[in-house]
DNA sequence: ACAGGCTCTGACCGATCGGTCAGCTAGCGT
DNA sequence: ACGCTAGCTGACCGATCGGTCAGAGCCTGT
């Protein structure tokens, strides 16, 4: 009677790229959650079904799986970002801003919480860089220079709160309260009013 | 010539408790910034000048040291929800407790941070679970079960948008914005603007 | 002077970390 | 039939993880 092992049976196809997808899409769930220094490479693969040296060999390393997925995420939103700053403020264009913000935080949920939370802690990593210069840029847009604390208290309330509102709220407070459509315009309701007071760039004093 | 090895110098008294005090302090910013998962024993020792053996001798596991780095200000928060719930509800007692509730974010935010946002991947832990069901009977409590998706929204971005402006906002849009006395005010302010059309117990409708 | 406890430490443990490497297998062009 | 490459893997590396343990140094009571 021989041993045979085990027969490795190695897995249906899997056609290139989208082990690729499933990788980086299962390492966002854990980033966002464990936190990224909080995950190892052994439970990214374990949680997609692949080993640890298949998760290297489609990325050099951990920090450069990091990298690509957060860098669709920190693209978009500076895209975001340089549509607002190309058109002169008015309430118009901040209501179109406000709302492609929205779209970006639906869509990207799990990718902001993640640099949202662990920005000073990933300090010195390129694409969490990036994603701090463009939070800055972003609040300096919305409040500039004579802001008030209470301005850059309700752009962050907005900020950190619809993060966690999306991620760790729903899926703790009440499991997966509402679809899309019911959220999309209840949070659109709630951020517009919360920077609604917050100064526009061309009529400077509001109080 | 004696090699005399290195002369162990073995620290000033540091009478007993103030020790534990540090470990405590520096292992909350650590928790706070890093995560759990991502913070190791011989980190916190580091960086509070001692070896990673007396933080074990203090402490008899890291899980041990993070219950006793929380339980100060889950209890904290245990007693503002009770002493609400002990009152009927109305305009006043809902304006103290946002109240109160503003004191305890302020003086544990590095506390609310950690299990605000590391409540999902620490499950199982006595004082994170602990936290998670005082958070949901705060969610239920402020807009109980008829609550519009809106009304659940607001009270997410206002808890999950206080932790983070108090924590990673300050820290990295702009160092230390203000001191306490200005930033209490303007959170109160714009939490009470927040929470307002969250319907109260006693008056089940508001639109 | 001595005993005993409190605080703190280095040496050490098995497990796991991120990462390297040689090799296996299936599919394809020729 | 052949070799080549892409996709994937186990074995292995040094470093670090959380945790144990046997003391060393100090203070205090007697």
């Amino acid at each position: 009677m021989t041993p045979e092992p085990v027969l490795p049976q190695p897995q249906p196809p899997h056609n290139r790229q989208s082990t690729s997808l499933e990788l980086r899409a299962t390492a966002l769930e854990q980033f966002a959650s464990v936190g990224f220094a909080g995950t190892s490479l052994q439970q990214i693969a374990d949680a997609a079904g692949y080993s640890k040296s298949s998760v290297l060999y489609h990325f050099a390393s951990k920090e450069a799986l990091l990298d690509e997925v957060l860098t669709p995420a920190v693209d978009r939103l500076e895209a975001i970002l340089e549509r607002f700053l190309a058109t002169e403020e008015s309430a118009l264009s901040r209501s179109r801003f406000v709302n492609d913000f929205i779209d970006f935080i639906l869509e990207f949920r799990l990718e902001l919480h993640t640099f949202i939370n662990q920005s000073q802690s990933l300090r010195g990593i390129p694409v969490i860089d990036r994603a701090g210069v463009l939070i800055v840029r972003l609040s300096d847009t919305l409040c500039h220079g004579d802001a008030s604390t209470e301005d850059r208290i309700r752009f962050g309330l907005a900020l950190g709160g619809a993060a966690y509102t999306l991620v760790a709220g729903m899926t703790f407070l009440g499991e997966e309260i509402a679809p899309v459509e019911e959220i999309r315009p209840a949070l659109l309701a709630v951020i517009t009013e919360l920077l609604a007071p917050v100064t526009v760039r061309t009529a400077p004093s509001r109080k």
